[in-house]
DNA sequence: ACCTGAACACCGTTCAAGT
DNA sequence: ACCTGAACACCGTTCAAGT
């Protein structure tokens, strides 16, 4: 069985998680981990035994957020409309990754790194995915040899695109429609001139 | 007039030119520095003499490279598929941003920031692109809503995911060909059914 | 059990001193 | 004109000393 944490140890890692929310807001996930410490006003070596690797604490961050689009795919599961429902997931996983500068970078690290913080939550992830990709696929209206992976990596890279300088949320959305459509007009459209 | 440099100087830059390729062809974009001087043989302030940002010593190794891309886009510019000839572009600028890690994100910050010392030369290559992209819109056959900012920008997204821990060439022409034509099978193909 | 901060080995960048 | 390296202010990470 374990045991309560003590008051104290509880109320840092509290002050900490806050502190590194600001942080990476402010920085992205490359933020100063001394800078986190300084803001949480705590010993940086309190900061490492709470969260022993940068990945410990960008999990502590975001793991809800993992469980909840894994939630969400299992839920579109269900959805009448399996083409759709894969675009809608896909754009809330870029979405999400948009959150912290150098989150699609610990994504794709850590579905790469099976020894990664981050990759049972991300796996599982990907996991419920891949049904949805399955699905679609198997609906005919997504092409049949796209992989997860392939599939969340184009997300990803969207994603980090429309957070570079001059990028927007509006960007993203535009290039994730662009892709899921083709930059190409289909040819009948060519000859369907008024 | 301006007056030959001392042969000193000549060489050390040159020294330092080769250091830095090998360190960024390692560590990417990022690479320390001091380790570039280090690789040299050269002081560090000497470094800093020749090229006084990172963004300079980046142009250095790259300028001729954008001069390529630019001049590749006016050559396209006569073929007689001006679709094909756009798709082929884009495939070249991807394969030119994944020479180093990092590259993609400081073409982007480039292209924003009117200061950088790569903006002349990756601007110049954008107004090359931006005419091959408004002349396969001409023809029909590329969405007319598209920006040259929007098709630069999905092209080094999908170059940046390629580079990532289990990220390959191969992955990148795999994303690219799905953008372009769309990750979505046309509505005719799926009735077309044997 | 937990917290703290000095210590170590790095880094980017500047600038006085040299030739 | 150019080179050098010490100096400054940072950083990530560890670990002995404290309560």
């Amino acid at each position: 069985m374990t045991v309560a944490p003590r008051a104290d140890a509880e109320r840092n890692r509290e002050l900490l998680l806050g502190a590194a929310r600001a942080a990476f807001a402010e920085h992205g996930t490359d933020a100063s981990l001394r800078d986190v410490a300084r803001r949480a006003g705590v010993g940086i070596g309190t900061l490492y035994r709470h969260f022993p690797t940068r990945e410990a604490l960008v999990e502590a961050l975001l793991d809800c957020n993992f469980d909840d689009l894994r939630d969400r795919a299992e839920r579109l599961l269900t959805s009448p409309a399996p083409h759709e429902a894969l675009l809608t997931w896909l754009a809330e996983l870029a979405a999400e990754a948009r959150t912290y500068q150098g989150l699609p970078q610990s994504i794709l690290a850590a579905l790469d790194d099976e020894q990664s913080e981050l990759h049972v939550s991300c796996a599982a992830m990907r996991a419920a995915g891949a049904r949805l990709l399955r699905r679609a696929q198997d609906a005919g209206r997504v092409r049949a040899d796209l992989s997860v992976y392939e599939v969340i990596s184009l997300a990803l890279g969207l994603a980090w695109a429309a957070q570079q300088p001059g990028g927007s949320s509006d960007l993203m959305g535009r290039l994730l429609s662009t892709a899921m459509y083709g930059l190409t007009v289909p040819e009948r459209s060519v000859s369907a001139g008024s």
